[in-house]
DNA sequence: AACATGACCCTAA
DNA sequence: CTTAGGGCCATGT
């Protein structure tokens, strides 16, 4: 029998790390990618959340660019952005739509 | 196979 | 601070 559960791209690798960022704080698409041992495959990151279902348990509204700005750009019937709200529900400040790494980043260190 | 696209990143100006 | 351009590479057509 043929077992074909070949995968589109490494998009597991990336869910699997997407998963583990901290309840509050956020990522970026780049630190995922590295995360995973795919430094250059930042944009792939965003490619496969999309291919998401908004019902999945990921934190996806966990991974922001590299500017801490929200790239998903879809909004709902009421004009508001949901990883914006996500992430509020969690009591990440917003200002001017952007987000201050330095305070809220995933800090893979230690 | 070639071309366009994308929830990106980095650097320069 | 913002914008523009080049780089990157899997996917879709």
């Amino acid at each position: 029998m043929m077992d074909d559960t070949e995968q589109p791209l490494i998009t597991n690798e990336f869910l699997q790390v997407v998963s583990l960022i901290p309840y509050g704080k956020v990522a970026t698409y780049g630190q995922i990618a590295k995360l995973s041992g795919l430094p250059k495959h930042a944009r792939h990151v965003g490619f496969a959340l999309k291919k998401l279902d908004n019902h999945s348990d990921l934190p996806w509204y966990r991974v922001v660019n590299s500017q801490g700005k929200i790239s998903l750009q879809k909004e709902n019937e009421r004009g508001e952005n949901l990883q914006v709200l996500k992430l509020q529900n969690e009591g990440v400040f917003i200002v001017d739509g952007k987000i201050n790494l330095k305070q809220y980043q995933w800090n893979t260190y230690e």
